[in-house]
Formats: structure tokens, C-alpha cells, sequence
DNA sequence: CATTTGACGCCAA
DNA sequence: TTTGGCGCCAAAT
């Protein structure tokens, strides 16, 4: 794969772009996945900067299950998830 | 180029 | 269980 060029940043587009509609990741699971699992914050730093409507990053979400930032306004981040189907902690 | 900031995560008290 | 503090990384100043 030609994942060995690609900046951390690339990388965290790539998987945030592919979630499936209704899932969710958490910025650590992100970080995880692009090769830095302690690179939480820099998912979140790289996530802010990122304006394309094509990378889903509304569905990334913290560990604490809590919907953490969004660049468009948190609370539309919340009523998308809503929308997508995602529920915060079933009791 | 050096320092500060912040969409985080985990541990200790 | 809730609060505080430390570590990590990229972007902004």
C-alpha cells in the first residue's frame, strides 16, 4: 500500500471518509487505525482544519462517547448523528 | 524556527 | 463516580 508516503493527516482522511453511514469512530480509535494510536488530539487538529463536506468527520466522536467539536457547529454535528442513526450509550 | 493551543485519552486521587 | 493532571501530535501564532 501506498500508505508509507502518506502524511498522518492523509491518513486520517482516508479512514474518517470511510465510515459507513450509522457507525461512528472515536478520535483515539482514528488515530489507532492511521498508525499513531496517541495521536488522538492530532485527529482532532487534523480534523478542524479539514472543510470537505466529503469526509465525514461529524461521525467521529470521543472515547467518553461524548460528540466532542465540530468545524460546522456542534450542534448540527448532533443532529446529523441523530439523523444517521446513532444513539449515545443505550442504558 | 520556537512556543502555544486544542474537535483527545488514560491514570491517580 | 467525578475532577485534576500528564502525555502526544499537528496546526496556528
Amino acid at each position: 500500500m501506498c500508505n508509507v508516503n502518506m502524511t498522518l493527516r492523509e491518513k486520517i482522511f482516508a479512514i474518517v471518509r470511510k465510515i459507513p453511514k450509522g457507525d461512528v469512530l472515536t478520535y483515539g480509535e482514528v488515530a489507532r487505525r492511521a498508525g499513531r494510536p496517541k495521536a488522538a488530539r492530532a485527529v482532532g487538529a487534523v480534523l478542524k482544519t479539514n472543510f470537505d463536506p466529503r469526509i465525514p468527520c461529524h461521525r467521529v466522536i470521543r472515547s467518553d462517547e461524548s460528540l466532542g467539536g465540530y468545524n460546522r457547529g456542534i450542534n448540527n454535528k448532533k443532529s446529523i448523528l441523530k439523523k444517521e442513526g446513532f444513539v449515545p450509550h443505550t442504558t
